[in-house]
DNA sequence: TCTGGGGTCCTAGGACCC
DNA sequence: TCTGGGGTCCTAGGACCC
């Protein structure tokens, strides 16, 4: 077999379930259960949940409530977000080590690997029997001949598996599945979509691309018919990720009304994000504010700023935004960010895809 | 069932300038 | 008096991902 350059999509199964159960190896065969402080009678939605419990329909982005109410006997844990980057970089490190490889990291439990091999699934085994090896974690590896094809992929082998999606067998594999299925088509657009006649992946990647941009955009349209394909960049990016800012949001156990109280959490909230932003060594040029008002309704504003390192500042102008939002009208979520100064040389375009890579 | 917290990017519309 | 067309910047909102 001649060598090639191939796309790997590595993705950990179940991954902070599992890490728990590391810790914690009487859980192992357990429902487990993580998200939010561990309670679930408060407001907090489910992180991960391992195999066992999901057999009882508990899925992540589920509320807590809802999870421990389908799940009986479930043990249900608080998100331990340092354990967990500490086991995502030893993962990720394992995959740096493995010869020749570019690694672009998109999450705690996943990233791209960048090969040249001439047999991908061998290179794919190797990586699975490192990340054991080292991490104890295992994981699923998809292979493809662009990122978006390596990325679907993914699901066909998990868990502990390998399955290769090429533009030899794109349509064969995911033609008939709804579009929804595709990484980048969330709920929203896949109804809109079918607003359009379009229900599959194979009538996305046939649909007219003058519609599509009619639809969504001059960007957004091509996009999506470029996903139906499975079509676009195989460049494995390695280039460090540079924050564009950072945000705390917090949602209130019991809504608060009170303006005292209010001034309270956004200050609070204000402390993290300038630590955040402080550690970047970048200036602040612009703040946010996010509210949602009870039961479910969500504003956010933003001011661009003169680029200024002065903590008082981002507070007062901060601050200057709270005062927009309405008296009297009970709040369920505050939420605050500061966005930073982009370098010239930082990662940018990548694809439309949203989400931090 | 009732919806967390961390992000990114696109689109539309208004303001403003020439 | 009623009015163009292009460009840029800013803000709000929406959608999606992990």
């Amino acid at each position: 077999m001649s060598e090639q350059s191939w796309v790997l999509h590595v993705d950990l199964d179940q991954f902070i379930a599992a890490v728990e159960v590391l810790r914690r190896p009487e859980l192992a065969g357990k429902p487990v259960i993580v998200g939010g402080r561990g309670d679930p009678t408060e407001r907090a939605v489910v992180s991960t949940a391992s195999y066992e419990a999901r057999v009882f329909g508990a899925r992540s982005g589920m509320p807590l409530r809802i999870a421990a109410r389908k799940v009986p006997d479930a043990v249900i844990l608080p998100v331990d977000a340092p354990t967990y980057t500490a086991a995502s970089e030893e993962v990720m490190a394992t995959l740096r080590a493995q010869p020749g490889a570019v690694v672009q990291v998109l999450g705690w439990d996943e990233a791209f690997v960048g090969v040249r091999t001439g047999d991908p699934e061998a290179t794919a085994r190797e990586i699975q029997a490192a990340v054991l090896d080292r991490t104890a974690l295992h994981c699923s590896v998809g292979i493809g001949d662009t990122l978006i094809r390596a990325k679907n992929a993914t699901d066909f082998g998990k868990p502990r598996g390998v399955f290769r999606l090429t533009a030899d067998n794109w349509l064969e594999v995911m033609g008939d599945k709804p579009t929804a299925a595709l990484w980048g088509v969330g709920s929203k657009v896949s109804k809109r979509l079918v607003g359009l006649g379009i229900h599959t992946v194979d009538e996305l990647a046939r649909a007219d691309v003058d519609a599509l941009a009619a639809e969504f955009g001059p960007k957004m349209g091509p996009w999506y018919r470029q996903l139906g394909r499975g079509d676009g960049s195989s460049v494995v990016d390695d280039t460090p990720w540079v924050a564009r800012g950072h945000g705390r949001e917090t949602t209130f156990q019991q809504n608060i009304v009170d303006r005292d109280d209010i001034d309270v959490a956004a200050r609070e909230l204000l402390t993290h994000v300038l630590a955040d932003v402080a550690a970047e060594g970048r200036p602040v040029v612009g703040v946010g504010l996010k509210v949602r008002y009870a039961p479910f309704v969500t504003k956010t504003f933003v001011h661009r700023i003169a680029a200024t390192f002065d903590r008082e500042t981002v507070i007062a102008e901060t601050m200057r935004l709270v005062d927009r939002i309405e008296p009297g009208r009970p709040l369920r979520l505050l939420g605050v960010r500061a966005e930073m100064e982009m370098p010239d040389d930082a990662r940018e375009g990548h694809t439309p895809t949203r989400g931090g890579w």
